[in-house]
DNA sequence: ACCTGAACACCGTTCAAGT
DNA sequence: ACCTGAACACCGTTCAAGT
């Protein structure tokens, strides 16, 4: 069980806090169970990194890493560009569930982390974007991947979401929440649902760039006067 | 400075939980301190709340609770009821930054939470959207509030940045980031691209619901598979 | 010079002992 | 019957004492 204790390093110590966390969870890893996990007292660990905190970052730089590495065309079209990060990037994050959590909350931005910023900016720039609106582009996107992943990665064992949403399921309730428990057993694609978020907002962002700015209804406008 | 212990109570205790984190931020929430900010010992909290993880999941639901209280005129068109609890969400979730990594992480969905849920799904129910779409269109709406806010409430002092984004402002690695440095520095107001977001997702769901699913580039379809 | 045990200041939660 | 001090099993991190 123990492994051999020779060659501690940053990137040991690295990997093995990521399969920790694949394996126990976020919330199981600790440093003196890393160092354990290690063959090492958690002192040890001090050697290679500053603290815990700087080793969360490090693990949310190696996931964010793999969205952009590798077989980008430039010569693509914005629209494949972009949809390929977030398909990837969906990917990458429903596989580490525990990710999500780090990834959504940590501020600090890794290098990994720029490069995937620096590849939707371009994408959407070499796309005729204006500066201007590659700047909300790339909130956008980032916001969407974060957002709906999270979603996904949230959703958890049916026992965990209480027994409000299990009556919901066997149709009790529907006098209190009529529109949920019409809608709640609808079929369920992960996938699916997500690229259909994708292309929505690569073809709102295609139509920002062309000049028409969605329709703003009451909506933003009013509501921030009527409530600020 | 320490209150009168006379009265303790769950509503005492959940306001206490509510203000230390406003006050002191989430990290400083433990049962021994939110005692003693209520004048009494750590474990006359359990009194009154099974444990900490319940007390986390009452104050998201606190805070989701004003999402969709009052004022919904359910004759409005679905648009300015959706963009209306989109820009609520928004405003409440920035007034409490802490409260974004509890929503967005924490599975358990309370009373507030299905209230909300269900507010979003009758309002495209009426809207005519079929129980399917309005299935989806709650998950779109609600991955659009929490990836958005959350970005924009991650986004903290520069300096917690890190020296990187840091330089990227002085205009410094034109070099390894060009797409970046150009846009970095574009005006910046959240509230105009939160409304910008709000208005690109309506319109999408808007189209979705005419029947005009959005044009499926080679995003979804070719990367499930190349990549799978 | 390098490493690390013990220690510090915390956690959430239990439970037996007190009133 | 109610309340709570001490205790348990943990944390991240420091630092002086050891080799």
């Amino acid at each position: 069980m123990t492994p051999p204790r020779d060659a501690l390093s940053y990137e040991r110590v690295l990997q093995a806090a990521l399969t920790l966390a694949d394996v126990h969870g976020l919330g199981s890893l600790s440093m003196r169970r890393l160092g354990s996990e290690l063959g090492v007292e958690a002192m040890s660990l001090y050697r290679h990194v500053p603290n815990k905190d700087a080793l969360l970052d490090a693990m949310v730089d190696a996931i964010v890493q793999t969205w952009v590495d590798d077989a980008h065309p430039a010569a693509d079209d914005w629209r494949a560009r972009l949809a390929s990060i977030m398909h990837r990037a969906h990917r990458a994050l429903l596989e580490r569930p525990w990710a999500v959590e780090l990834v959504t909350v940590r501020p600090r931005v890794g290098d990994a982390r720029l490069r995937y910023a620096e590849a939707v900016t371009t994408a959407l720039l070499d796309g005729g974007f204006t500066p201007q609106l590659a700047h909300h582009g790339l909130h956008i996107v980032d916001g969407t991947i974060m957002g709906f992943t999270a979603q996904q990665a949230r959703r958890p064992s049916a026992e965990a979401l209480g027994e409000r949403v299990q009556a919901l399921y066997e149709g009790e309730l529907a006098d209190e929440y009529p529109g949920i428990s019409r809608t709640i057993r609808e079929h369920h694609d992960h996938d699916e649902e997500y690229a259909l978020m994708v292309d929505l907002v690569i073809e709102g962002l295609g139509r920002l760039r062309e000049g028409k700015p969605p329709h703003r209804s009451r909506s933003g406008a009013a509501y921030a006067l009527s409530l600020s």
